[in-house]
DNA sequence: CTGAAAGCGCTTACAG
DNA sequence: CTGAAAGCGCTTACAG
């Protein structure tokens, strides 16, 4: 390679590594071996000579779902900007198969971490900020731990869903959360949605659904609690943790001849696009998967740079209310007193502001 | 390290790579090492001096489609049986990403490659195949090239999705579809829909209309010119070649007052779970991700162990119906003639065997 | 079963 | 601006 240019390899990675150095006849003359002998540079002895590698790994606890695809968008465009390369891994949301994926980027000696947890990462993370190498955590609140992150306003979540069933005209409100406290994003939903409650300025009957666990199964049995009731007895609107649950409440409440939302108006809170098909379309409150990821690697880059007189703060991001049928149709709905934009897919978003 | 075990990085590496080659006490001496000075092994310069790494990339055309991360947990489940790690890049639609993805690979030595790409991509995989590293495609048919691939057969797809409205008793059917040949999935859905209307053993009114892209925008216009004519004259069957497609039909029909499923059954073609949101919950045919991830890494895993001996081949999975609202309701409903079998979510599916 | 030594393909000061 | 040389952290025959 060096010798069909006729020049030493140090010129060849000059050529490659910092062309300024190099005079345009030299440069030209090494392109044109390079294209004609089809050379493609070893990364791995790139890495290890250099020192480090020019990669930052990204680990996400499910690509299934759009909105962690959304983060690998934001973060993969935010490091293509720094003239680094974005590594990709999804965890099947497994803890073991994510501490897997944490190691396999350290020994690929990765300039920094970003990780989507659904739990306490710290025994996984502390392998790589012991060596140096920082960690930003997205979607999963960690300011206990000295590292970044960058977090979507849950509690506002909640909030807005509630608020807006509030202020379609709903009088009587139901949340389905979760039962336990384990899970970071339903304790503050659930918050969210007590606060909207407090301040609806209007005697409003509020009341707590359990679901046992964050499926569409455990939203049908809620929809089959609720139906069992009489009529006037109902919730006519509804919070559901996850749209997820809050699909499987639908889709058993129509089977059960309760018109959504005609009787009950009901809201998902994580717009996962990848919930199981509703019959209908699910007014929820969007989570902002590209920003977070933009957002995250702008830490992290700041870390690399400024070690160690990087200070760890946390981003949090408004979410945004997302309103489709499944509430826009409410009996007593009073239109939505926010200013409203349209959506190319002609819903209605309200930014949180 | 080593000295701290009292041993040479010898046999630290034989420890770590062929722990058969090394007494149980001098394991566990060294296993101690590790884990007390946190040693995490750098793979740069494993894969540099073992002469290759143990990786092998998967570039998908878009990690959106959750049909493409089926077949990123499908190449992740073989490769993991096989000891390899997997490297994972989505292209975001554009060749250009794609080729650099798989340039970053190339450079990273992985043993080979398994692509998911839109078109024909022999001149970014030659610069793989050249260095002796195998390719794969997949869900391509690349088979006009000297490479293995594995596909779902698309053509079967579109005989699928026409033989189930004839057996639900349709009479006029449409096929909505892009205009050009280029998208090679088109033109082999097209066939499939032709072929069962041959079989289909009695008079049945075919059409075809043109979408001029593969858009829910492409499906609401389609849905424009049908409910310009006359009740009489409109299909009461329509495959559409994408999901999207269909999703854009139905919404846009729903809003012109023509029922779906009752006026008119509606088939997709991708069972895409990205797909927009659509009042009516979508029959479909489903591409079996998963299979085709395993499938694929098992070809790839055959060329790599049997170079040069391998046979190129070319895999063809079935693919299976998926019965959902939007054809399950049509007025005119013959029971289908297939035997059934209930997936979780309460919908049918047929396999194509 | 273990150690010493060569070498993987680069990058980076350092001379010139 | 260019080349020669050392070295990055491992693995792998090869002796012993």
């Amino acid at each position: 390679m060096a010798r069909h240019a006729g020049v030493s390899m140090g010129t060849v990675s000059n050529v490659l590594n910092h062309p300024a150095k190099v005079s345009e006849q030299t440069i030209a003359r090494v392109r044109d071996a390079i294209d004609t002998l089809g050379f493609v540079r070893d990364a791995n002895a790139s890495s290890l000579a250099a020192g480090g590698s020019r990669s930052i790994g990204l680990v996400v606890i499910n690509l299934g779902n759009s909105m962690f695809v959304d983060v690998a968008r934001g973060a993969q465009t935010a490091a293509h900007t720094a003239g680094l390369n974005l590594l990709l891994a999804g965890s099947e949301d497994s803890f073991a198969v994510q501490g897997a994926n944490v190691d396999s980027f350290n020994e690929a000696r990765v300039q920094g971490l970003l990780l989507a947890p659904l739990q306490d990462s710290s025994s996984q993370t502390r392998r790589m900020t012991q060596r140096g190498r920082p960690v930003v955590i997205v979607n999963y609140d960690a300011s206990s731990d000295p590292v970044c992150c960058v977090v979507v306003d849950n509690e506002q979540v909640g909030y807005l869903a509630a608020k807006h069933l509030l202020d379609s005209g709903c009088e009587r409100i139901a949340f389905l959360g979760g039962e336990d406290e384990k899970f970071q994003p339903v304790r503050l939903r659930r918050r969210g949605v007590r606060r909207a409650m407090a301040e609806a300025g209007r005697p409003v009957a509020f009341e707590e659904i359990a679901v046992d666990e964050l499926t569409d199964a455990a939203g049908a049995r809620a929809a089959d609690a609720v139906a069992a009731r009489s009529p006037g007895m109902r919730p006519d609107g509804v919070v559901a943790v996850t749209d997820t649950v809050a699909v499987g409440f639908i889709e058993r409440a129509l089977d059960l001849g309760i018109d959504v939302p005609g009787q009950i108006a009901v809201m998902g809170c994580d717009r996962n696009t990848s919930a199981p098909d509703c019959r209908v379309p699910l007014s929820s409150v969007a989570m902002q998967g590209y920003e977070m990821g933009t957002a995250a690697m702008r830490l992290l880059l700041d870390e690399i740079a400024h070690t160690p007189n990087h200070v760890h703060q946390r981003v949090v991001l408004a979410p945004s209310l997302v309103v489709r049928a499944s509430t826009a149709g409410f009996r007593g709905g009073a239109a939505d007193s926010h200013g409203t934009a349209s959506e190319d897919d002609s819903s209605e978003v309200v930014n949180a502001g």
